[in-house]
DNA sequence: TAGCAAAGGATTGTATACAACCTGTCAAGA
DNA sequence: TCTTGACAGGTTGTATACAATCCTTTGCTA
């Protein structure tokens, strides 16, 4: 009888610690915007909330410091940060560049299994038509499988760090109309170049597919806070 | 009588929280070898080596955790990192690739009193002369200042990142031979670049710096892993 | 002697209690 | 009325106790 009693162990949470799982949950929260930008986070109210004491919660809360998702002032507590026009403007500048050494060193590097993974994801989205959520869904796993393809773990790391930091922004650029299409075809772009083992053409073109995403969210953003501003 | 007894408080150290505090010092002790790769982090030791309760020292070691400098595995407690070649390879790159990014935006988007920084940080070393320490500090600050420049707060997060990875190196590229020779006129190249405006010129002179630091990088730890093998 | 199993020690994961600190409120004096 | 000060409430920072887990050792059996 060495491993019968399971439910008043650590993990309960499928294998994850309580901390890892309290920062998903945050995360998620943010992402489907139950905690806002500007919103506050109180340690006592999240452990009553996830049903574990305050420790683990702190250590979630660190984490989510650590990448920037939410400011930390001393005795006063963390807030969701809030980002403004600035800092999209610099978190986009920082994803193009990483996004194009991601495809330069995937056309250098990928197996050729993960080639094909791409291409698939592609393929997907032809599949997917007009469903928003579907898309977003394989965009992100599109993006996700040209990180890992490039094998380079910090510039793995630093580009989910990135991601995170755009859940901040609770919005999909791919309700601007048109940009499910044209993104889509930047994708192939991408794909091919990256399919010939061509680096110079996979920097461009995921530098240029970024660009394309920047131009979305600013419109985005703009519409936003152009309408919470007409009716607050 | 509202702020007198000051000892017994949270901060006793520069205004530091003890978890900051925690974090600063092991992060020193890594850099000069006190711990070394490989070694065990005991909880309960760094508390009681630091006075402080084993509270402050979990969130400092997952600090260290998210940075990569520290593995972590559930229940065995964590060891810090060692970096395999093919890790210090991939360092290297995402630094070329970060390096030359925020030379480029230096040259967009410094101040002018940033310039005459660099400037200067580059004149001293003409003064230092011959002592490795001092080029080191300098080498260090001259850096920062460039990441300072770039004026792209997760570009700069980021390649913090990265420097503290390399303080698992414990050893600096300046003992190879003609190199803090070398790193100073590269140094001076960059600066021109950055003063004349010129963005692409930047990016390839920190590009092709970093390039020259990556191959001393690979001659000292060839060197020291030899040594290593001869008298263990 | 070799192999295996159980027990004990060591170490981390979590919960909780208490101390330190900040902020807002309310009253008293100018 | 305005300013200033103290106090109360609430939130975080830290310490410590306890639970869960892993690893090593020791003793038994084949």
């Amino acid at each position: 009888m060495a491993r019968k009693a399971k439910k008043i162990t650590a993990k309960d949470h499928d294998g994850l610690s309580r901390g890892e799982f309290v920062h998903h949950e945050l995360l998620q929260a943010i992402r489907d915007g139950r905690y806002q930008s500007g919103a506050r986070v109180r340690e006592a109210e999240v452990a009553a909330w996830l049903g574990v004491s305050r420790t683990p919660v702190r250590e979630a809360v660190r984490r989510l410091q650590a990448d920037g998702l939410v400011e930390f002032t001393p005795w006063r507590g963390v807030i969701v940060a809030e980002l403004d026009q600035q800092q999209v403007i610099e978190l986009y500048a920082m994803r193009r560049v990483l996004e194009g050494t991601a495809a330069r060193h995937a056309a250098q590097h990928a197996a050729d299994s993960e080639i094909a993974e791409l291409a698939e994801l592609v393929e997907r989205e032809v599949k997917a038509g007009d469903d928003v959520a579907r898309l977003v869904e394989i965009n992100n796993r599109f993006h996700q499988a040209i990180y890992l393809a490039a094998h380079n773990r910090y510039l793995l790391k630093a580009l989910n760090s990135l991601t995170d930091s755009l859940a901040l922004l609770r919005s999909t650029t791919y309700s601007v109309p048109g940009r499910p299409k044209t993104a889509h075809v930047e994708h192939e772009t991408i794909v091919d170049a990256i399919r010939r083992r061509d680096p110079d053409a996979a920097e461009a073109a995921a530098s240029a597919h970024l660009a394309g995403a920047e131009r979305a969210r600013l419109k985005v953003l703009f519409e936003i806070r152009q309408s919470e501003e007409e009716a607050p």
